[in-house]
DNA sequence: TTACGGATATGACAAATGTCACCTTAAATT
DNA sequence: AATTTAAGGTGACATTTGTCATATCCGTAA
């Protein structure tokens, strides 16, 4: 049996380090490399021969999501894992979305992972069970105008800025801001983007 | 020469677990167990032999800085390493304060973890290098109520709850707000409270 | 004692925010 | 061709937010 060609895509390097080491250990597995952002993992994909994809979701440059949607375009047959902190139903349904073939959370021991990964290189799709519980539950009520303008309120830009940013009117803005403070049952602008965010929806 | 005992401290499984395997392969650490927050860190001080605790900073229930306070207290010869993501000057220096050895980021790989560990139990203070660069030249310059104040706004709190909440009139609260915004030089409250908390300031 | 500084409050004003009803234009649907 | 729908815009209005000058109360230093 051949070996699985591993690429770990992970920020916080010391996870990626330990990850490396430990799975290293697995008779079965190489890992290739290690990249802390999509941008790099998209670079070593072009070049290595790679089986599977161990990634991060919240990264700079490129997150996993948009990560996974690339290897699902360019390498079909990769197999792409999200290895992640939130337990977000938003994160997961995108990242289902986007072709991933499992979605973990950073919540288990490392020994589990090395099962999951020979289940998911065999051919299933692993999802961590505490996600697959409240799952179809509540899904993104929001316009990807009203995401967009959210992600510009949660770094402080007032509505003027946010209107010139992306070329709306000031009017516009507030409209949109309106609908997302209503579909969100939120407080204010702030409210509404705490909340989207902690759902996964930006 | 004898065993290190070490007390891992991380809310996030998976480095945890790592951690705990990666450092249990040196000859003389002895993980004496992980605990997931600092409540029940203090519990197992209480009842094991521990030299050396390695602690994560936001964590439930108590965060790592709070801990530190707790052993410097009550078990002033144990050593602690703050481990972190965050390269922000105020965890530094409160973590510093509460009496903590060493003050590392996620951001190094693990071999180098076994050194600095021997370096502390030694009696070294160590710092990453990153921090001790830009150390001392931003301080807080937030009261005690901008802060608190700060806390409810990031929850997206209006001034009028605000006010109830802490028993002050609205107009104090805008007061403070105002106050906060100009210190901070931010665009409006919902900047002021990203950078103060980018800062390490909440 | 008096003076000073800190914490809190008030009022006034301008600017930003939140809501709503209604308008325009350009697809997409029937 | 007529109609619906989606995306964006306008104007009006009430509320909230941000700024500032000024005032009160209290404890402490001179």
């Amino acid at each position: 049996m051949s070996e699985i060609r591993i690429l770990i895509v992970e920020d916080q390097t010391m996870l990626a380090s330990a990850l490396a080491t430990l799975l290293g250990y697995e008779k079965d597995f190489r890992i290739v490399a290690t990249a802390e952002n999509g941008v790099s993992a998209l670079e070593i994909l072009a070049e290595e021969k790679v089986d599977l994809v161990l990634t991060d979701i919240e990264m700079p440059e490129m997150d996993g999501i948009s990560l996974t949607q690339e290897i699902s375009k360019k390498h079909p047959l990769v197999r792409t894992i999200i290895l992640t902190t939130f337990a977000r139903t938003g994160y997961l349904q995108r990242a289902m979305q986007a072709g991933a073939n499992g979605y973990l959370l950073k919540d288990n021991k490392v020994d589990a992972l090395a099962n999951i990964i020979h289940q998911i290189y065999a051919g299933e799709t692993v999802v961590s069970p505490e996600l697959a519980i409240s799952n179809w539950n509540a899904k993104d009520p929001l316009t990807e105008r009203e995401r967009q303008i959210l992600r510009l309120i949660e770094i402080g830009e007032p509505t003027a800025r946010i209107a010139t940013a992306i070329n709306l009117s000031k009017g516009t803005v507030r409209n949109y801001l309106s609908e997302a403070i209503s579909k969100l049952d939120a407080k204010n602008r702030i409210d509404a983007a705490r909340i989207a965010r902690k759902k996964g929806w930006l």
